[in-house]
DNA sequence: TTGTTTGCAAATACTTTGCATATGC
DNA sequence: GCATATGCAAAGTATTTGCAAACAA
């Protein structure tokens, strides 16, 4: 999917769940698949308030969770704080540095079709899997 | 690999690293062993302020950063704060309940062997290779 | 108009740092 | 004895909350 269908399905979504489309959402969501980054809810503010100067770190903050909600963006799993969001809802994987955090997406169609343990499922509602790997980028194993 | 031998092991390992088998460090290791809850800092500062009355908050901070370090202990992926820990280092996977926040150990031998995609493999040195579900236990199921 | 959303400010939660004292080796 | 580790306190960073004003539907 481009990035002019997200958006359109983003507002019918919206609309869908009774979620307001405000200036805010709408510029917060374009900054959010414009990047491949997995930026961090204060990296995205940075980028906002370029064309938004008015905004607030807060709405930012606020409007990433609601996505979360809505299902149109990611938490990005890892170690520690500040989360990191994403709006790639294409079924992938992620690899992150431990140096330099720095998070890499991975499409490798042998992890898309892991089995759910059995026990697992009898437990769980699963909403998401995915194979995380952690590791040191080449341009952090050069700076040493 | 039971708990004596655990113990064992960790405190050779402190003595090859030049690490100092400090009281407060092996209290903080023989907590985190002994659960599977996969504790926060302040989890298992409660626990071991039982036994051990002027530990400070800090120290368990250090403690199982050092752990990590010594490569005896793990964060645990996930999103967000507070950081969690564990001291199972067999090859495991997890899956965490998105209402409860609890995590789960999972034993799975087909997660275990996934291969690394050759573009990866030539950009990382890859330190770890995780399945990570989220989803929603029984418990949190029946709640609502 | 009406309930949702925003921006601000303050509060809270979590983590890190600096330093004097204590302690394992 | 000496370098490392601890405990305390303070600072720094990240996140959440309460509320009045603004705004989408």
């Amino acid at each position: 999917m481009n990035q002019e269908q997200k958006i359109v399905q983003f507002k019918e979504r919206c609309k869908a769940r009774g979620i307001k489309l405000t200036p805010q959402r709408l510029i917060i969501y374009e900054g959010l698949i414009h990047t491949s980054e997995h930026p961090t809810v204060d990296m995205l503010y940075a980028q906002v308030q370029k064309t938004f100067p008015t905004i607030s770190l807060d709405t930012v903050h606020r409007t990433l969770m609601t996505f979360c909600e809505l299902g149109v963006a990611y938490m990005v799993e890892g170690t520690g704080s500040p989360k990191r969001f994403e709006g790639n809802l294409d079924t992938h994987h992620h690899v992150r540095c431990v140096k330099c955090s720095k998070i890499f997406d991975i499409y490798h169609e042998e992890y898309n079709h892991l089995s759910i343990p059995a026990d697992v499922q009898k437990e769980f509602q699963i909403l998401k899997k995915t194979v995380h790997m952690e590791g040191i980028c080449r341009a952090c194993r050069q700076k040493t």
